[in-house]
DNA sequence: TTGTAGGCGTTATCAA
DNA sequence: TTGATAACGCCTACAA
């Protein structure tokens, strides 16, 4: 392993015989936790710099169990979403003195076997998990080591007490259905949901169907489809939709990024939007506004959520309560997608101008 | 510390006690590190179940200096650009049996005054540095620890012997100016340059020059401005120069982000794009295409870019030689925003219709 | 095939 | 204010 091969590394005991003080004193002037005289600490710090010394990581963590790090864990999908939430939490620890380390997970991570997960009690101080990232034998060992854990976008376990930040989607999908039917005078109105197991997509769902059994709409199950919270799987899903000829006059796509996706992959088999077919989402990511049409969606604060549950995690850590369970509420944003007609006209393009 | 309370951790010993063996056992089943009898191994996988034992991360650091983990480094700016980085360097990592390990720094990074970089030789098997996140005295130290490191979008400093994969700017950017100047009758191009010391921006800058200069039109000093490939940042250039009174006809943004911030930013001031003023990119992101209107840029291979990244790096993790310098070639993709007229139609809004 | 014991680098306890 | 030393949990010679 070439990572053997290096010199051998400086440490502490080096630092030590170097300033001629002992290993003890050396480990004080480096975390500040006890008295040491000026001139000893002068002494210290030359000799750390003149050896380059760097503390080395994993022996403080076994020997004081202290890492100054937060992790989260999160599956392995690119959506601009999950971006803004790692951003908040991020500004937020580092404001903090932490630093957040990340891990995206492409299974479920899980202990099995005496095998850890790369992000854990042995390497951050608490850890978020965000979603359905590790399966529910991990979520029970890490509670029973009482090691501070916040969960985001999903709710513990049966039996399992733990504080939990969440998102109000159900309200947030009805009156944006609402919205649909009442003010748009769509009446067909297929829906895709999120991945599997998401708690998120689950409410979304629940409030589609509220908006439709309040306007006498029956429900359709060849309405339903899965459009993953991700653009690609939503294209697959509206080609099917439209190779095998389902009459649809809106889509709700259960988050923005597969809005987008819908609203492309339907202009490019040639219908308009929202003329033909209307489109939404859901959270009002950053590019919402900036495409074409517009999309009418639902904010989510996910900023907001991301800095509430680094702040619960921060107080987990410092042996404070947490709340149990909090909760963010929406607000829909009408724009051009849903075919409602707004002030604010969208790019046109120039050929049209001739 | 409420980590400090949770009930005693289970150790390889007491696993050992439980199944009437040696730590020494344990340890080899566990790692599958030499000859066990078969017996024994499943007495050892019973006490391990039937324990809840999970092995202690930094102990085994520490002991043998093998994390399983490699880590990546870069400013914590949120760039749909990094996203698709990070995943094709997630996915390589996980094919070959790593864990990938993020850290977002919001200042350079640097280990100083014997203070590690949260992401180090001590929790991570190797390193990827993206473009200037931590500073040149780690860089130096990481080598002098013969540490496998590779740099990302950005050239090791003098003296420095460390692999780097690079994307081609300059050429890429010297295509697009000519596309605008040649094909669409631009001359007064502004420039929004990328965050400060960023090799990228730099390369692309001297690529806009080259066009100018090849096409007789004077540089400008009062054209050059900063978009830090951000979107607020662009948005504040914009607005700075749409206040000025500055006269352009085309801006050539630094990278798709700040890109479709200035198309909005220009558009809200009454501005036609690409009409009154074009607007060009750099990454040729996945929402280049569904923005308003569709953005013409310079396609970059990001995810190739990371997956050979990763692959050098875990080359020099095995001990192999990795290339000393990688670079990635770009390709011109030409849609709405530059004004030049293509057959595929953008989104008209409906009211043209009536 | 298995066990014993030393060492990895740090912090904390106890004395001085 | 400082020093000696016992953990922390694991791995790996070396022995058996």
């Amino acid at each position: 392993m070439s990572k053997d091969d290096g010199r051998q590394r400086v440490t502490i005991e080096d630092v030590a015989k170097r300033a001629g003080v002992s290993t003890a004193t050396v480990s004080r002037v480096l975390n500040k936790t006890a008295n040491v005289s000026p001139k000893t600490v002068a002494l210290v710090e030359t000799a750390v710099d003149e050896l380059g010394y760097v503390l080395h990581t994993a022996a403080r963590i076994l020997s004081n169990n202290k890492t100054g790090n937060i992790g989260i864990i999160l599956p392995a999908t690119s959506n601009p979403f999950l971006t803004s939430l790692l951003e908040s939490i991020n500004q937020y620890a580092i404001a903090n003195g932490y630093n957040l380390l990340i891990y995206a997970t492409t299974a479920q991570a899980s202990i099995r076997g005496g095998v850890p997960i790369p992000l854990n009690e042995d390497n951050t101080d608490g850890l978020l998990i965000f979603s359905n990232s590790v399966d529910e034998q991990t979520l029970f060992y890490l509670h029973r080591r009482q090691f501070p854990t916040v969960l985001l976008y999903r709710t513990p376990p049966q039996g399992l007490d733990v504080p939990c930040v969440l998102l109000e989607n159900k309200n947030g999908a009805r009156t944006l259905i609402q919205h649909l039917i009442k003010n748009c005078g769509h009446r067909r109105i297929a829906f895709m949901a999120g991945p599997p197991e998401n708690q998120d997509s689950y409410w979304r769902e629940q409030g589609y169907r509220e908006a439709l059994a309040a306007n006498n709409i029956p429900f359709d199950p060849n309405l339903m489809g899965t459009g993953a919270f991700h653009d690609w799987k939503a294209k697959e899903q509206i080609e099917q939709w439209l190779d095998q000829g389902l009459i649809f006059d809106a889509v709700f796509a259960g988050d923005d990024t597969a809005a987008m996706a819908a609203i492309v992959t339907l202009q490019r088999a040639g219908k308009r939007v929202p003329e033909d077919v209307a489109v939404v989402g859901f959270n009002n990511d950053t590019m919402s506004e900036y495409i074409n049409p517009p999309l009418t969606t639902v904010h989510a604060p996910t900023g907001a959520i991301g800095r509430m549950a680094a702040k619960q995690l921060l107080q987990l850590i410092r042996g404070e309560p947490a709340e149990k369970k909090t909760l963010f509420d929406t607000e829909i944003v009408v724009r051009h997608s849903c075919g409602y007609k707004l002030a604010v006209k969208p790019y046109v393009d120039a050929e049209e101008h001739l």
